[in-house]
DNA sequence: TCTTGAAGCTATAGGTACTAGAGACATTAG
DNA sequence: CTAATGTCTCTAGTACCTATAGCTTCAAGA
């Protein structure tokens, strides 16, 4: 049986954090010692493991309580969770190339740059004007001004 | 003038968003008709517009604000502004390669599932245990458990 | 002119995933 | 035994909004 500190170590997250993952459900309510103090034993370590992984990779909490629920009924299809991972997936494909399109716009900016005066600077004048953007990132209407 | 509402389409900017702008100080308070209610001149909004480009290029609010106060002494050098600049295309940058890393191990959890029951699932072995993972995303500890 | 519906007002609360702090109790090493 | 560290509960804060409730104001049609 470890307490919340060693179980922290062990897994590589912070006490408060496994406090708020008991809070919110995600951790079920462990034993306490005498003192009143959490004792946690092997499977809370998987768990915690698991939990941790799967925010390494992303997941958010709502998705990895639905696979951990998943993953305490083994004999079931698990199409389920593969679809979770799917989407995961498409989120993650979605957000690189939203991001690749930001750094070429922030990187075309930076480097026509005079490095003069803010009155001539491109990066702010960019940021005063979306038509000065190539056609990389999506304002969801104009930021044009009527002239 | 241009009454909350006008000046959300014309700028992409939902009301209570510009609201909230104004409430944190990035906004200035705006003039008010005989009713109390919001009047924005074309100045307000070129700087909604400014914001509102900036944020859909990742800029967090703070060097927002930054880059507008920046914008308002025009004849500084512009030095400051291109550091924040570059240091917002570092931060996209850093989360490019980082989503990559995850893209990777989805991908490859993914296809080698086989398409069977939870128990051998591969993407629920896969969160399981980190070893099982290439070497890709950072897990800032191990998650693997004694055995 | 009256009415109705849209738009505006304030204030508060919620969402995500934690993180930090205060003040009190428990455990452990020397 | 004491001092240092660890743990307890509770609250509040981070970033960036979004949603709701209950009210007032405005613009247009009958
Ligand atoms: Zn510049
Ligand atoms: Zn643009
Ligand atoms: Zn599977
Ligand atoms: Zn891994």
């Amino acid at each position: 049986m470890l307490t919340i500190g060693k179980l922290g170590i062990a897994a590589g997250v912070k006490v408060p954090t496994i406090r708020y993952y008991e809070q919110i459900g995600l951790l079920p309510t462990p034993d306490r010692s005498a003192g009143n103090q959490r004792l946690y034993n092997a499977k809370a370590q998987h768990r915690l493991a698991f939990i941790r992984h799967a925010r390494d990779l992303g997941f958010p909490l709502e998705a990895i309580r639905d696979l951990l629920s998943l993953s305490d009924t083994p004999e079931q299809y698990c199409a389920a969770a593969d679809v979770i991972a799917t989407e995961q997936l498409s989120a993650v494909k979605a957000r690189i190339a939203r991001l690749t399109a930001l750094q070429a716009e922030l990187e075309r900016m930076i480097t026509q740059c005079a490095k003069g005066t803010i009155a001539d600077c491109r990066v702010i004048e960019v940021l005063s004007d979306h038509e000065l953007c190539g056609e990389g990132h999506g304002a969801r209407t104009a930021t044009r001004c009527a002239p």
